[in-house]
DNA sequence: CCCTTATTGATAGTATTTTTCAATAAGGAT
DNA sequence: ATCCTTATTGAAAAATACTATCAATAAGGG
């Protein structure tokens, strides 16, 4: 199911501003603020306004359509997600992410996190910082 | 090394400011915004201003002594950090987190990782949400 | 093609974070 | 203890970031 699908069969429309937003952070590695959303679509002739942004990032965010992701220095920015559960990696250098889905088995780690915490242990929020390919070339 | 020493053998001065900024994030199990930890000072009595719980919160974060967490909202919050590698985890009802650091072995993952995405793995960033102790009572 | 209403953009309002700068206090030297 | 240097501070203002409101629009079912 894309993410048209998944919107509609939840009784959302598929909009002209929704349709921009996904192809902008489908072709994009690098996580994006709103506003930088917002000034990379008004580039592109987009009429769309910084509040829709807002808005709909919210949206795509609850159907796990875009993910939250952060920078070493806490800053956040947006990507597009991938399906099912997933994590991303995010390179120090230019900030271009990738998304891997060979995910761990945690069960082991759970169960100490449980017996040290007292803590019923939920989901998580995993993510990686290295090095992407192209800069490992120019930092070898 | 206590906090006063790691920031005092880099230079840095043990103030008024950042001891109170110290001692309620070592209180407190819940993550603060730094609205939250102004606030809360000021109640204490304390005359800082919201400015310097902007600028020390980043000095603490350079030298680990303060831990950023992000809540399953998205929202970030403060708590103290505790020594060497380590992880938090927190109650998605009461918001209050716990440290552990049985940590795990990710270099199977990582290989995993960097077959699939060509990056190099670094570090990485890990946070567990769950059910504290006292909310596992309430929510039974 | 029409109708309903979810969605939008503009505007205004609120909240958060950063910059600037003179006053203060931390801590080494005397 | 007292002085000196300067890192640090608080207040004020500026700059950013986010949210609420509302009339106009367009998505999509009939
Ligand atoms: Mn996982
Ligand atoms: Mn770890
Ligand atoms: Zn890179
Ligand atoms: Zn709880």
């Amino acid at each position: 199911m894309n993410w048209k699908e998944k919107l509609a069969s939840n009784g959302h429309r598929i909009t002209q501003a929704r349709e921009q937003m996904m192809r902008l952070l489908s072709q994009t590695q690098v996580p994006l603020s709103p506003m930088q959303i917002h000034s990379a679509l008004r580039e592109q002739g987009s009429k769309m306004g910084l509040v829709s942004v807002y808005r709909n990032l919210n949206l795509l965010m609850d159907y796990d359509l875009v993910c939250m992701l952060v920078a070493p220095d806490g800053n956040a920015g947006y990507v597009a997600g991938g399906t099912g559960h997933h994590h991303h990696i995010l390179c120090k250098v230019c900030q271009s992410s990738a998304i891997f889905d060979e995910c761990e088995d945690f069960s082991e780690l759970i169960s100490k996190i449980e017996a040290q915490t007292q803590f019923v242990v939920g989901d998580h929020f995993l993510q990686f910082y290295g090095l992407c390919p192209q800069c490992q070339e120019t930092y070898v």
